[in-house]
DNA sequence: GGGCAAACTTGCCTCATGGGCAACTTTGCG
DNA sequence: CGCAAAGTTGCCCATGAGGCAAGTTTGCCC
């Protein structure tokens, strides 16, 4: 499953992560506003028009990380028992997923200091997990004895915005302490009833 | 509080109106993407010039609304008492909030029909729902008699994703209940544990 | 190994857009 | 009534998205 077989798939991969990471470089280094796609291309060595093939726009290609982290969430999610009760599938899942490396990529750092500075960035990543919450929610509805759209929807898109703040939160306090602590009270806070 | 004292300043407001429902006016008519933005400055009988002091683009004009009903709900919440506990305060302002037309403004379910085809339009009522979290949030902690910060941004992002899902579901499905009853429905989904 | 088709890249072009600037018009107020 | 502030507009430019077609690379079958 991760070895994608043919040569051109590999390459395209691999341009694309080139592409994500020249944007999150020059970003990081000039500010993301100044930043030109041309600019981005060129880092990446291909041309602006390529830049278009594979990303939207500078946002899109910032936030590639956040589509594979989703993506991993979700297979995470798909790989659990599927008894298990759904909101104890998420928290599981998110665990894992948090818990993996013990002090974080220093580029996924980088990357969340300028989501906090840009709106376009954030909106972006509003996006991208809408378009997930609808995949979360299936699976939510698929784990629950009695499947309730709107509360399966509503679950998805709490869950989504937990991780969201808690993550925005724990990058502005430089707090010591684990993310993935961070994000299990988080969902906990999420999870018990706010009265 | 409601008149606008100056001429000057009511007729910004009646260029802001108008721009907004030239915009959804056309968005309906053609579809949002093939409107131009100085389509819509002709609509509104101004310059394209003139929607740039206005608005960032077309969908910031589109979602002046929801801006205008969230102003509504932060007033909404400050005015309750300060010593309720912040989840009931949010939801009974929600309540106000949504029970106040009989039958929903057909301007915003076109609106809500836009939303939903529409990335782009989720992304930036994503962005205007977290420029506001952050004054929900504060609200929030000040009437926590033990105030956590992280939990009163989860609370805010909450109570937001919440809103923005049930609504979204509520225009899907053609439910002849109404939203007012489905929103306090969602929350008191998300208020109970996911358990 | 050769060769063809599909996939990918690139350059070129066009149209839309955001926003700076400066001239002009409207409104507020002393 | 007249001036200053606020608002509008036209002009301009840098950037961007994306269609199209020519050129290049890769996959695959003979």
């Amino acid at each position: 499953m991760e070895t994608t077989i043919t040569l051109r798939e590999r390459k395209k991969e691999a341009t694309r992560q080139a592409l994500h990471e020249a944007t999150l470089r020059l970003a990081l280094e000039r500010g993301f506003d100044t930043v030109t796609v041309d600019a981005i291309a060129d880092e990446a060595n291909v041309s602006r028009r390529t830049f278009s093939n594979y990303f939207l726009n500078k946002e899109d290609a910032l936030l590639y990380g956040d589509r594979a982290r989703i993506d991993g969430l979700l297979e995470r999610l798909r790989a659990r028992p599927a008894d298990e009760p759904p909101w104890q599938a998420l928290t599981r899942s998110a665990a894992a997923q948090f818990a993996q490396r013990r002090e974080p990529d220093p580029n996924w750092l980088g990357q969340l200091r300028l989501l906090r500075r840009h709106p376009s960035l954030l909106a972006q990543q509003a996006a991208i997990q809408a378009a997930f919450e609808h995949e979360l929610a299936n699976e939510i509805a698929a784990r629950d004895p009695h499947p309730d759209p709107m509360r399966a929807r509503v679950m998805a898109a709490v869950f989504l915005a937990t991780i969201r703040t808690v993550t925005a939160h724990w990058t502005e306090q430089k707090t010591p302490s684990p993310l993935s602590e961070a994000i299990q009270t988080g969902l906990s806070h999420a999870a018990s009833p706010f009265t």
